[in-house]
DNA sequence: GTCAATCACTTTGTATACAAGATATTAGTT
DNA sequence: AACTAATATCTTGTATACAAAGTGATTGAC
């Protein structure tokens, strides 16, 4: 953990908190870090100021950095709002999208596909965020591409596991076409409805995953 | 300027940075910064690591803060998102909004309503961000709300001009209208195509308004 | 024995000091 | 006179030191 410079502290932290390292509510201890990274505290702060603003942890003044882990609710509530995300994105794509581009999420989806047959969810998992991040590039809107770009990135650890579920790989190539199709017809209401459609299925996958959990838990 | 602790600071430049005090590109020295403030570098710092994150300051190491006020181009990015954003609040408010709230909207707009007559452009823009807020809030998503109010602060300084466009703050009235027509009869589609048109029209007379000073400028 | 208050210790917040990189200026050479 | 190189100055980045607030433990009183 050698790590030097305030930004890269930023990252690393963000690191440990979407693997787990980190438990929700757990207090950061800026010296004990501060000898783990070989910094002073100063460049830690900093970081810890970073991760506040990106709703990371919670700053309680005179009291410390606590990891703030969304709960079932505000994870739903992000996975709405990503699905309504990407279906904007789906929908302004739609018309604006250029034949070379759809060339290239065509062939993202081959690759998916690929990963998909020699089942490997690592890899499936990484070509189809190149999928998804393609359709939120060819949106024509940086802004919407960047904000897009965040939230796939916050609910990222949060979406991986579901792919472990049996035949999810599969009904996700399946729904991939069809926003393909959408996309390719230029017909932006299909387009956005399939995309909301594709990305609420992960959520409500999730949402039954919890229930499980809870039930198991009680 | 006698303000302390380091999230006072980060809030006290964000204004600045709003209301004009700095001008896109400019450096934000530290130690005058922090001698105005009345602080240390140390805390300052740690605000500008903040306003990083919020985007509206860019680090570049060793280098220093600059402020970054968006472009014509990035500003129609981020109405474009607003708009859409607004959409998903009301489609998602027109299945859960309830009669209390549907009859706080009518008070907000009735407000809207008086500042109106009184030709009180100030105070239609609060009351019109209320309304919006209200929307929000109904939405029965605060991860959305969150955002949306985000980037309504983002954009506060650009849309306040807006309403000085005359007859602006009367169609404005009307389009709340045919909102809460929709969101009253519970039509999801026809609440989402009202706000984005009603929030797009914002984005396109800011459009206009940018031609003018660019085609004034050559 | 339990509750409360005071004191010691821990931790955050801020200032200052120091090191390293970037910029500007000046001097020297062509 | 113009361009380059070297040095001086300024600015950022980081460490350390100090002050203030908070937490916990111990002692005393009821």
């Amino acid at each position: 953990m050698e790590q030097r410079s305030a930004v890269n502290i930023a990252n690393s932290l963000e690191h440990m908190i979407f693997d787990g390292t980190f438990a929700d509510g757990d207090r950061l201890d800026e010296v004990r870090l501060a000898e783990q990274f070989g910094v002073s505290r100063t460049p830690l702060r900093e970081a810890l100021q970073r991760l506040e603003s990106s709703g990371l942890v919670t700053l309680i003044p005179r009291r410390g950095a606590f990891v703030r882990q969304p709960g079932p609710l505000e994870l739903l509530e992000m996975f709405e709002v990503m699905a309504e995300l990407e279906a904007v994105c789906a929908r302004l794509a739609a018309r604006r999208m250029s034949n070379e581009a759809l060339e290239e999420l065509r062939h993202a989806n081959t690759r998916c596909q690929m990963a998909a047959e020699a089942q490997d969810s690592d890899l499936y998992y990484a070509e189809n965020e190149r999928f998804h991040a393609t359709i939120y590039r060819e949106s024509g809107n940086s802004f919407l591409e960047q904000e897009s770009l965040k939230l796939q990135k916050r609910l990222r650890p949060f979406r991986r596991q579901q792919l472990r579920f049996r035949g999810r790989m599969a009904q996700s190539l399946t729904e991939h076409e069809a926003i393909v199709a959408a996309l390719t017809s230029g017909d932006s209401n299909a387009a956005a409805n399939a995309l909301r459609d594709h990305v609420t299925v992960q959520g409500e996958r999730f949402q039954s995953l919890m229930a499980g959990l809870k039930a198991a838990a009680s």
